[in-house]
DNA sequence: GGAAACTATTGACTTATGTCAAGGTTTTAA
DNA sequence: TTAAAACCTTGACATAAGTCAATAGTTTCC
């Protein structure tokens, strides 16, 4: 089970770890299995595991005031889920996230995070790039968000995340590119160039 | 002239650097100065340095097919600006960094940031932690532009960053935004709550 | 095997926001 | 000190996108 979570760590920081990193790791990350449509991480709670998905679908997302879910990440596997900013900080998050499809995850807690990264370098390696790729896909969705009309935005979303197209329905899509989930509709009916 | 960088490092990462290593960065930031109106980085350039802001005002943005700039960010004192996919993997940027204001910056290339990285524990650390602040605060904005009106995104904006209203004009405010300048006048006379 | 839940589409209508144009103010710079 | 440039606001109008409601096709699971 943790074999995918090596080869993604080994790939990442681009250095393979040693049989002792390795057994490391495997003692730190604990598993969890999710059923569909359970909680990972409810609003109000504080996000004390980060997780990273072997198998499986997730989404966090936030309730606004009349209700309506706001899709805020998306992630399938070698992704990872988690509130970065309650599990660092440990405030009650503003979000939930939960499973989409039956999962496998292997869970952490912010001082395993610490103390692996101080113990492994590939660890703080990857977690370098991992934030690296992260900030770099934040950006191109902010100024897609800003920038472009719905049918660009959903252009956009297939060219980058086909993968995700699978996964979700088309209404979870739509809420993620902040549109409602019948222009999603109609867009998609268009010559789209 | 150094002297802000080096304790917002010591202030971000939470240690204190030895004077060996303050003087190591002080030789490693190279000083420059833009006029006004001054480009950092023009689109189709590679990213080749990363600055921090130690006086004025920049922004960073995309200018679209029909010749519409998009605000993607905004920096003053004590901010980091470039464009990270740029600067990381050395491709064309898609964006403009210019100076809003007269700005004294302090620059550095890719690699001086990987070798004082390895030198310096509090510069890794520090590189983390904006990160993870670099993390959050993309999610947060993320989430008021795919949830929120213009009406709110404003209000969201007045509360998490009162100091750049006074260093921009609004019409630079509406497109960080991604609203009309004539919506944020629009929104501005109302109540407000 | 059938009811219930979930999903997608479509039409009619509403609404928020964008666009265009004009006027007035303030700032900049020669 | 004055002309030009930049900035902000306002009104009239256009339009992209949201909302609501009805229909119908799919899964899901007792």
């Amino acid at each position: 089970m943790h074999e995918s979570l090596i080869s993604y760590i080994n790939n990442y920081s681009g250095e393979v770890m040693s049989m002792a990193e390795e057994q490391l790791i495997t003692r730190t990350f604990v598993p969890k299995v999710l059923r569909k449509r359970q909680y990972f991480l409810q609003q109000g709670d504080v996000c004390k595991y980060f997780c990273f998905i072997v198998r499986g679908a997730m989404r966090q997302y936030s309730v606004d005031e009349r209700g309506v879910e706001h899709v805020i990440q998306l992630g399938i596997e070698n992704w990872w889920m988690g509130d970065r900013e309650s599990f660092v900080m440990l405030k009650p998050s503003s979000y939930n996230i939960d499973a989409w499809e039956n999962c496998e995850l292997l869970t952490i807690t912010q001082a395993d995070v610490v103390s692996l990264a101080q113990q492994i370098p590939a660890v703080s390696s990857m977690i370098r790039s991992m934030d690296e790729k992260n900030s770099i896909s934040n950006q191109r969705r902010i100024n897609s968000t800003i920038s472009h009309s719905a049918e660009n935005r959903y252009a956009n979303f297939l060219r980058e995340h086909p993968d995700l197209l699978q996964r979700f329905p088309l209404h979870v899509i739509a809420s993620f590119l902040g549109i409602a989930k019948e222009t999603l509709s109609r867009v998609r009916k268009n010559p789209l160039l």
